[in-house]
DNA sequence: GCCACTGTTAGCAT
DNA sequence: CATGCTAACAGTGG
């Protein structure tokens, strides 16, 4: 579920409220979670102090001193949460940060286990795959770098907002969103779309994500940020989940179809395939 | 009970 | 190389 805009609502709600924290104990209550991670790696990180939070793509960042970070991905059903260190964990609890001085705990919930916790040392993060093979941040793209993602693309336009070495950070509900304001059907051909087509494009995305950002992100089920609050950003959806509802631009029933094995919303009256205007044909001689 | 579906993506097939 | 499909897991809803 976590997108780009909710992983900058987790990332912000925790920035401003565990940065500056000493790192006192921690707990693995699933080993899956912490994969990937040197088993010595965390009595190097008791007693060190959390410098720094960011987000790249859909990746969490947490730096600490000593050379130490921890890579964090949500995936589908992961959550962040500062919690009273007294509230019962339930089953879906894998992983605990405990401070010092401090009696609320950091939380890693995830019920579908996809998600991770890794420990590595800073100076190995530039060459990890899931950071090194990310594309651009989406919001930090110029308008000419944008169009040449799309450039001499064969597969569907929405398949490479998806594609994260591509773009990242954009998924399945914020590309459906991005499409409709944009007015581009899903399936178009990515390298198809010309210069009025990918304004609009580049313009919505800009739009819908710092939208999201603005709303804390869009709760459909299990999205909350660190304090446990839902965001607001899912009843200002105008597709994604909205099937046989009217379309809020022009009435008609919202369809779903398959992309790349991923549901997808759209209006079959607003999001038209581009259309490129057949040549040798109809001359005004 | 069974089946389809779910916000991600690595890994494999084509 | 580029692109497409599926499995990994657990829960929910029809």
């Amino acid at each position: 579920m976590p997108e780009l805009p909710e992983v900058e609502t987790v990332v912000r709600s925790l920035a401003s409220t565990i940065t500056g924290l000493t790192v006192r104990s921690h707990r693995i209550s699933w080993a899956g979670t912490t994969r990937g991670t040197d088993p010595g790696l965390w009595k190097e990180l008791c007693g060190r102090e959390i410098l720094r939070l960011s987000r790249r793509g859909k990746m969490i960042l947490m730096e600490f001193t000593a050379g130490l970070t921890l890579l964090i991905h949500l995936k589908m059903t992961g959550q962040l949460l500062l919690v009273p260190g007294r509230k019962p964990r339930d089953k879906h609890t894998h992983f605990i940060l405990r401070f010092a001085g401090r009696t609320d705990e950091l939380r890693f919930r995830d019920v579908r286990k996809f998600g991770f916790v890794r420990c590595v040392r800073s100076d190995v993060l530039p060459g990890l795959r899931e950071i090194r093979d990310l594309g651009p941040e989406p919001l930090e793209l110029d308008f000419r770098s944008f169009g040449l993602i799309f450039k001499n693309k064969k597969g569907r336009l929405k398949s490479r907002l998806l594609d994260q070495k591509a773009l990242a950070g954009i998924g399945n509900i914020y590309a459906d969103e991005m499409l409709h304001r944009a007015r581009l059907h899903p399936l178009t051909r990515a390298g198809s779309l010309r210069e009025p087509e990918l304004k609009r494009l580049w313009k919505s995305m800009r739009r819908v994500l710092r939208e999201a950002i603005k709303h804390g992100g869009s709760s459909i089920r299990d999205f909350r940020d660190s304090s446990g609050a839902e965001g607001e950003f899912q009843v200002r959806h105008r597709v994604y989940g909205r099937e046989r509802l009217p379309c809020p631009g022009c009435g008609l029933e919202i369809r779903r179809i398959k992309v790349g094995g991923r549901s997808s919303y759209f209006c079959a009256a607003c999001q038209k395939k581009a259309r490129r205007p057949a040549r040798g044909r109809s001359r005004t001689v």
